[in-house]
DNA sequence: GCATATAGTTAACCCCGTTTAACTATTAAG
DNA sequence: CTTAATAGTTAAACGGGGTTAACTATATGC
C-alpha cells in the first residue's frame, strides 16, 4: 500500500466524486446520442491527440481494425470525422475531426462537466481566487506527464510510429 | 454562453485532462474484468448510495428491472452483493455491497487513479503543502452539492423513495 | 376475502458492436 | 518482376446486454 502520503489521499478522494458526477452523466449523454462508446472514445481520442491511422484508432481502443473501419463509416457520413490518405504511404488514411467533430466534441465535455458550473456556484469570490492558481498548476503538471521533454503540443505528434502511445504497463 | 468564468474554464480545463486519463484506464479496466459496464455502475452506486432496490438501480442505470435483475445475478454469485428482504415490505430487496464488493470497488478507483501517483511524483513537497488545502475544499464543497441542508451522509439515506435522487435534469 | 397495484424473476427474442475471414491495394524485399 | 508484408474494407457469424411479456409474491383498498 504505497499510499500513506496524505496529499495521494485527497487527490483521489476529489477525483472519485469527481469522475462520479462527470462518468454518470457521460453515459446518460452517451446512451442520448446514436454514437456507440467507441465512437465517442474515437472522437475524443482524435481531439486529444490528433489525427490518426486506423491502425492507431484499433491499438488505442483495443478493438480490431474492422471495427474500427465499421465504426467510422457513420462518423464519416455524419460530417463529424474526415479521412485522407497519407501521402507518405497511400495504404495508411489520416482520420482527422472535423469542425462538425469538434463541435460535438465540445458539447459532450460541457454535459460532462455541467456539474462543475454548480460547483462554482458554491464557491465565494475570495474562494474561487485562491483556489485558480492550484488548479492551473495542476493542469499543468498533467499535461507534462504526457511530454516531460517540453513538446509544444501533443496535437502535433499525429505521425509518429505506433507503440510509444501506451504509457500503462 | 455563461462561462466567460475563468476559474470555471480553468476548472473544465483540469477535469476533461483528468477525465480523460481516467476514464481510458476506467474502460481499459473494465475490458479486462468479466464484468460489463452496467455491472460495475451497479457496484459504483451501491458504495456512493448505499444499499437500494432492484428499482432504484434500475431508475438509475436507466434500464428495466428485468435488465437489472439478470445483470445481478453474476454478481451475487461472485459475492460481489448480497440481497436481504426489506422487512417493511417484503416485495422489497435490499441490494448492498459486500466486503468482496468493496474490495472490488477499491480496486476500480486505483487503477482509475493510478495515474495520480504520477502526477503527485511530479510535484515538488512544497508544492503539494499548497495544494493541499484547495483540494481539500473542492472535495469538501463538492459532497456538500449533494446535501447542502447538512445530512452526515449519503449513504443513510436508502431507503429513501425514488424520483428524488436525479439532480441534472 | 377479493381485486388491483407493485417488486422482482424468468425466458424468448432482438439489436448492435465485435470478431473472423476473405478480399483489395500499396509498399518493401529479394 | 515476384513474393511477402501491411493498411484498410467488406460480409457473415457471434455474443452479450437489453427489452418485452408472462409469471410469482407481497401489499393495499374496497
Amino acid at each position: 500500500m504505497p499510499q500513506n502520503d496524505p496529499f495521494l489521499d485527497a487527490l483521489r478522494d476529489w477525483m472519485e466524486a469527481a469522475m462520479h458526477r462527470s462518468f454518470h452523466a457521460f453515459i446518460r449523454h452517451n446512451r442520448e446520442s446514436d454514437l456507440s462508446l467507441s465512437q465517442v472514445n474515437t472522437l475524443f481520442r482524435l481531439h486529444h491527440r490528433g489525427p490518426g491511422s486506423v491502425n492507431d484508432l484499433a491499438a488505442h481502443l483495443g478493438v480490431t481494425k474492422a471495427a474500427v473501419s465499421q465504426l467510422l463509416d457513420p462518423l464519416l457520413a455524419a460530417g463529424l470525422v474526415q479521412s485522407s490518405e497519407n501521402p507518405d504511404d497511400r495504404r495508411m488514411k489520416q482520420i482527422a475531426l472535423t469542425e462538425e467533430g469538434e463541435r460535438m466534441v465540445a458539447k459532450a465535455m460541457n454535459t460532462r462537466h455541467a456539474w462543475l458550473a454548480e460547483l462554482a456556484g458554491a464557491l465565494s469570490g475570495t474562494e474561487k481566487t485562491q483556489l485558480l492558481p492550484a488548479i492551473r498548476l495542476l493542469t499543468e503538471r498533467i499535461h507534462e506527464l504526457d511530454r516531460p521533454y517540453g513538446h509544444p503540443d501533443p496535437r502535433e505528434r499525429c505521425q509518429e510510429k505506433p507503440g510509444s502511445s501506451k504509457g500503462e504497463n
